[in-house]
RNA sequence: CGGGGAGUGGCGCAGCGGCAGCGCACCUGGUUUGGGACCAGGGGGUCGGGGGUUCAAAUCCCCCCUCCCCGACCA
């Protein structure tokens, strides 16, 4: 490819509304370009290292027997209904209404890619299958940001997986994961896989592949002596004693607390009217609901974030209004049982201390509410939010949290869906009919470019590793339609990679050896060639390796033979 | 959905009642070619949209739209 004939125009200044690097980065080299909020076009030099990733995804995904499909982006609405997701993912769910219908856009296939295998897949015999498809996914994202790595519109290549059991299952999500492995390893970034939580698509075990980066949207637990690493969301902590804690129990007593409806504004009532108080000692409150629509309280520490365990959510106002008993900001766990609501109790409340808590009572909280003597609990659980620092649950190290992005999430969805959908069902092999245990493993090919960029780029531009770059190498001939040297030696280097097979970029613009140098570091192709008249006139140029910055300089007759030896 | 900020040429920005500008990019000619050149000439804008105030509106007022940032559970 000529770089004069290249769709693409480098920008010295990114757009104003880019704010991650990666976003910028991309923008001006010329790889994206926003169409609307959350919605990208991929330039043919962004398309060519989205059709890398892809080509990656697919030969690993082959490899352990996947097999390719190609699913439709537009859903009819009614197979959304038979499993609820029509209201479950409403928030996220684009919907079109036309003449003939209406319908979903994707935003994962489910529910599509058993309504389109299960007739293939009616007996045992048809067992195990797994197939996958590289596809466009649309969410309707409450806040698109940083470029391509939080859109509305998104590649995204997505596996699932069909077996008779638990165990066979088990198997298959094995292989998959090590599938995915294999991925990142050839994309060459550092990436974690980290127990995760569930989250809305259901299922059991489930891991996330989480690059860290400074932009990232998520943490994770992470234990640098034994290796345990969990999303925030999923992991839990180790022993902590609560030895710092002092306070003989007395008696239960409530007292007047006006307008103090937070941990912060009781602790500052209390300790500005004599009492003896802080976070540490008071619990935190939190009302959840589950599935059924029960009411739960957590309780945890008040200096401590609440991990709401997986199938709740947090009440909303609406779950206030509809229960007389719920006093925002005054809740407490004393009375809570008699009008049906469990009590949850964080595994680091401690017996013998008495805390302070809200009296179900407007303006009014209760003193040395001790656990055990006061009230029950009805479930004992890990129910804070990790931080830097607590006890790791598998050894005697301590968590670190890292920021990371999700590349990539790997689901053991055993009968999550199969119950639902009629469909899903084979005959066994004793002649009855029986569930798809399944798994599903989804990886955000258009994700990938930006989370790469985000850890591989300097001052100058963008870093590709090899598998990724959009070209092998780029010639930059300095000089180029106006020396005859460089020109003709950067033509002979150009034609004979090309004759090679080498995938090949000539920069045969005729502008500034700067400028030329500047945009071969901002596209960020992995080795460059630069052609000069300082060189061609000693009969040599120059090979840089993008990623080390390191040059060799290599005789012209012999720089195609240096370059595939790289390449290779 | 709540709070904050911003919409002026492809990109970055200035102008804030009186002829719509600058840098980059683009076009023509010439010079230049190892780190974002130089000289000369040129093209491109209903100043996000609608309404209002005014002799006069990019500029002041009202409504709407779009974009960006922060938050969206701790009771």
């Amino acid at each position: 490819m000529l770089m004069s004939k290249l769709v693409v125009k480098t920008l010295r200044e990114a757009p104003a509304d880019a704010e991650a690097i990666s976003h910028q980065l991309l923008v001006r080299a010329g790889y994206i370009r926003r169409l609307a909020s959350g919605i990208y076009s991929f330039l043919p030099l962004g398309l060519r290292v989205l059709r890398k990733v892809e080509a990656i995804v697919r030969e690993e995904f082959d490899s352990v027997g996947a097999q390719e499909l190609f699913l439709p982006a537009l859903h009819p609405v009614e197979i959304w209904q038979e499993t609820n997701r029509i209201n479950t993912m409403d928030d996220v769910l684009m919907k079109v209404e036309v003449r003939g219908g209406d319908f979903v856009l994707g935003p994962t296939h489910e529910e599509a890619v058993i309504a389109t295998v299960s007739p293939d897949l009616s007996s045992y015999r048809d067992l195990p299958a797994t197939v996958y498809q590289i596809q466009t996914k649309f969410r309707a994202e409450a806040r698109p940001r940083f470029g391509l790595l939080r859109t509305r519109e998104f590649m995204m290549a997505d596996a699932y997986s069909f077996d008779v059991d638990k165990e066979a299952m088990r198997s298959t999500y094995k292989m998959l994961f090590d599938a995915y492995c294999a991925i990142f390893d050839r994309i060459g970034i550092e990436y974690f896989p980290v127990e995760a939580d569930a989250g809305s698509i259901g299922g059991d075990v489930n891991h996330e592949f989480m690059v860290p980066a400074a932009i990232g949207e998520d943490h994770f637990a992470y234990c640098k002596a034994c290796g345990y690493a969990a999303n925030i969301e999923a992991a839990t902590r180790g022993e902590r004693t609560v030895s710092t804690i002092t306070s003989p129990a007395k008696e239960m007593r409530k007292v007047a607390t006006p307008n103090s409806p937070t941990i912060k504004a009781v602790v500052d009532f209390l300790s500005g009217h004599g009492f003896v108080a802080s976070a540490e000692t008071s619990l935190k409150s939190m009302i959840v609901i589950d599935s059924q629509g029960a009411y739960h309280l957590l309780l945890v520490p008040g200096d401590r974030k609440v991990r709401i365990p997986s199938g709740m959510r947090a009440a909303e106002a609406s779950d206030f209004e509809a229960n007389p008993h719920l006093h925002l900001g005054y809740i407490g766990p004393i009375g809570m049982r008699e009008v049906g609501v469990t009590i949850w109790v964080d595994r680091s409340i401690s017996e013998e201390v008495g805390y302070c808590t809200g009296a179900n009572e407007v303006g009014y909280h209760l003193l040395d509410v001790v656990l055990g003597r006061d009230y029950i609990a009805d479930h004992v659980f890990d129910l804070v939010e990790v931080v830097d620092g607590d006890p790791c649950p598998r050894c005697d190290g301590d968590i670190a949290l890292v920021r990371s992005v999700e590349a990539g999430h790997t689901f053991q969805l055993g009968l999550t869906y199969s119950n639902k959908i009629k469909s899903a069902r084979f005959s066994s092999e004793d002649g009855s009919e029986a569930p798809y245990y399944m798994g599903c493993y989804g990886i955000g090919i258009s994700r990938i470019p930006a989370v790469v960029a985000e850890v591989s780029h300097d001052a100058n531009g963008l870093i590709w590793p090899l598998e990724l770059s959009p070209f092998e190498v780029v010639v930059v001939a300095l000089g180029y339609g106006s020396n005859d040297l460089v020109t003709e030696a950067a033509d002979r280097i150009y034609d004979s990679l090309i004759d090679e097979e080498v995938d090949a970029l000539l920069d045969d613009r005729n502008l500034a050896a700067g400028v030329k140098l500047k945009d071969a570091d901002l596209i960020g192709i992995t080795y460059q060639i630069v052609v000069g008249a300082r060189g061609v006139a000693d009969g040599n140029v120059e090979v840089k390796d993008r990623r080390t910055g390191e040059a060799s300089v290599v005789a012209i007759a012999e720089v195609t033979d240096f370059l595939l030896d790289l390449l290779a």
